[in-house]
DNA sequence: TCTGCAAAAAGTGTATACAGTTTTTGGCTT
DNA sequence: AAGCCAAAAACTGTATACACTTTTTGCAGA
């Protein structure tokens, strides 16, 4: 197993685990129990860390560890913002650029939401609902883009988490299946104006001027 | 000194050799060589070397260790479409709501640009070139965008070295200047075409479809 | 019972050791 | 002289050791 294998799969572990919120924003992430946990040493778990930190999941204390990220409101704010731009210039291109089997994958994918969303599988659902976003910028043909929207993505897994107030999250499914209707039409337009709404609409359903919405509590409950 | 630090300043001192062409696009990285030189040991230098790589500034090969990146053509072309996308936005919202103190450090920027190019300091002019798009990004309040761009703008650096055909990069700072005036004149539509044009006159001046560059061969020499 | 403090426990930060792999070296054969 | 193979050197990948810091524990005193 080279070593970039071993500490992949702890960091994806460790991403799947925050993004489908088993790890609460604010836990503990302890070096050796890593370790035990995943038969290794604990140079490979802080290899994973380092990894993790860098895509703003976890945040590092000096000599005090590891915690899941809190992100604040502000920051939200603005990982929707850069969102926006990227994802708004990605449904331009892909209207333009598509070809017929780009767009049948795509709805190949918008019927597994429904179909996740109709069974209740909230896990799948959250899943399937990021890769979306993901797999348009994937279909393009750009996966330096395709990387950072992923990281975004990730990130606004966490802040969802934090923050939602209602669960508007269930709407995303049908936003996404318009905006797809859209790219059918070759409707420039009206697919980056759904994209943008869609994207401010998942903003809006969060409530990001809580203060200080649980870290610190949470951080107390570890 | 806290573990951040430490790695931090290898961090910063090797992406300041690979963006100032000190080290070239191939190189190998000794892990105890780097160790050696820092005055610490190979723990250090490996979270270094992790964090490029993140960066995507050096690449590593499972036994083999790691070497400064040679992003190819394609890569570079994504890189140029995302910071399109980004870039673009940003300076539609730069004229939207940059305040005059803002619009003002920009122009001092301009100036210490044009100062570099006429003394013909290159270094420190590839420095400014670069950082007057990560400054607009940071006076815009949005971080989280400045560090994307950073990013984006480093991997620049090293697809410039590789790909320049002709020094087209002179003309940058005078692009800048044109930008600079149509904010100061609010004219947002213009402000983001200078924008868009600059940064495809920058990879237009590049030579993308050259097979393979040097990769080889600077390995070989390495 | 509560506070304060010191000792113990747990945890992080860095260096080093060691196993396994790759690269280099040097001589042997043709 | 060129090519090839084996031994040596160099290097990476992971684990472990150890110093130092933070957190917890438990007891003494008010």
């Amino acid at each position: 197993m080279d070593t970039t294998t071993a500490t992949r799969s702890i960091v994806d572990a460790l991403t799947k685990a925050i993004v489908e919120h088993r790890l609460h924003p604010g836990s503990k992430l302890a070096e050796q129990k890593l370790a035990d946990h995943f038969g290794v040493s604990r140079t490979l778990v802080r290899q994973a860390l380092f990894q993790l930190a860098q895509k703003r999941l976890i945040r590092m204390e000096p000599a005090r560890g590891a915690f899941v990220a809190t992100p604040s409101g502000e920051e939200a704010k603005q990982v929707f913002a850069v969102r926006r731009m990227l994802e708004a210039e990605m449904t331009r291109n892909f209207v333009r650029n598509a070809t017929k089997t780009q767009i049948q994958a795509l709805q190949e994918h918008v019927a597994q939401e429904k179909a996740a969303v109709q069974r209740g599988d909230v896990a799948g659902r959250t899943d399937l609902l990021g890769d979306f976003h993901v797999r348009m910028a994937e279909l393009m043909g750009n996966p330096v883009l395709g990387q950072i929207l992923g990281e975004l993505i990730s990130r606004c897994s966490l802040i969802t988490l934090m923050y939602q107030s209602d669960n508007a999250a269930e709407h995303s499914a049908e936003d996404h299946a318009a905006i797809l209707k859209a790219i059918v039409a070759k409707d420039e337009t009206l697919a980056v104006q759904l994209m943008e709404d869609h994207l401010s609409h998942v903003e809006a359903s969060l409530t990001l001027d809580r203060k200080l919405p649980n870290s610190d509590i949470a951080m107390a409950l570890a």
